[in-house]
DNA sequence: AGGCCATGATAACAGTGTCAACATCGAAAT
DNA sequence: ATTTCGATGTTGACACTGTTATCATGGCCT
């Protein structure tokens, strides 16, 4: 929440800013598809066309946001592991990810949908994901299998957020515990 | 591809079914959001609003291309499960499931966003899933763990296909194959 | 003080979904 | 066989969108 001057001055001040926390907070209430730059523009006071100085374009502006909703979720990622037995880490991560999801679904479609590098973050270089690889590793054995372990658990956590984001499955947390089960998944 | 009539009639004979054949073609190229209803007027040779008198708003027109994606989805889904070792049908539907996805991305995506029922197609009544329901009682033993075992079998293929459509994952089809394998998931 | 240039505003264009009013035609009813 | 009528298609318009070209402002550097 940073205003950084309420005067009309011809220049604003910091416009990007102020347009992308105009994007976040539509995106709470809006659906992906229904942001429109005119609307943020409108909300933040300033013309149309003064986007065009800080975007090139519309879906520049749309990965911004999805930008920062990655550093969002991974940090509540993040949050989630730490903490926690570690031998809950797997399931513990695996509901933060369903939980970020359905508090933020449109930033959540974003962040996959425009956003080419979140095996980045999810998958990689993350800290959360570091800690999940060691894990894994530790009692995979191979290289290969903990590999295809990170995998499935991401299909898993990723499919079952979507599932419920699209109305196909309720929003039931007995549900999410149920899919997310490390003991039944991946025989652990 | 079924062409009533060449003539240019002021009655079109079939509209309904024209947009909704134009739209599915429209779907094989163009993204989701990119169709628009005058596009398809103009391809179908009709007028931009004569779309009304067969679809009460945009988003019905997109629901019935939805549901024939559904349908297709279905017969994909049913027709990998035929002739296949009941203890790969798992397996093979999962690899038809993701398959089809990765072949219809943009219906594939509608049809989850639109269509509030799917549930009742993948999951429930339909023929396919009856026989993987079958088969997972035979080894699971109690119903829950029934329901479990499919709920965590469609997360899973359901993340892997959005994860490759989205650009997280490689198109790869051992990677496919990785992470659906029923040996390792589901301890089977 | 003067000038530059990042940042803003205006006007305009093509395209969109949607509504109201009008046109056409096949079929049912007389 | 003629009339009428409802289903289907058209025209025109409105508000909205993303985007571009052109013009305006004013803070910062010399």
């Amino acid at each position: 929440m940073i205003t950084v001057s309420t005067s009309k001055s011809y220049h604003h001040g910091d416009l990007r800013s102020a347009l992308v926390e105009a994007g976040l907070k539509a995106l709470e209430v809006q659906d992906i598809g229904e942001i429109s730059l005119r609307q943020l523009a409108r909300e933040v006071g300033v013309s149309p066309t003064a986007v065009y100085r800080h975007f090139p374009d519309k879906s520049a502006l749309m990965r911004a946001l999805a930008e920062t909703g990655i550093e969002q979720m991974a940090a509540w990622q993040k949050a989630a592991a730490q903490g926690v037995d570690k031998a809950d880490a797997f399931a513990a991560t695996g509901r933060a990810y369903v939980r970020w999801a359905l508090a933020n679904p449109a930033l959540f479609r974003l962040a996959f949908g425009e956003c080419d590098q979140i095996s980045q973050t999810v998958f990689g270089q993350n800290e959360a994901a570091q800690m999940l690889r060691a894990f894994a590793e530790d009692f995979t054995g191979s290289e290969a299998e903990t590999q295809r372990l990170m995998l499935q658990a991401w299909a898993v956590v990723h499919g079952l957020a979507m599932l419920i984001l699209d109305g196909q499955l309720p929003r039931d947390e007995a549900l999410i515990d149920q899919v997310i089960d490390a003991r039944t998944l991946f025989r652990a």
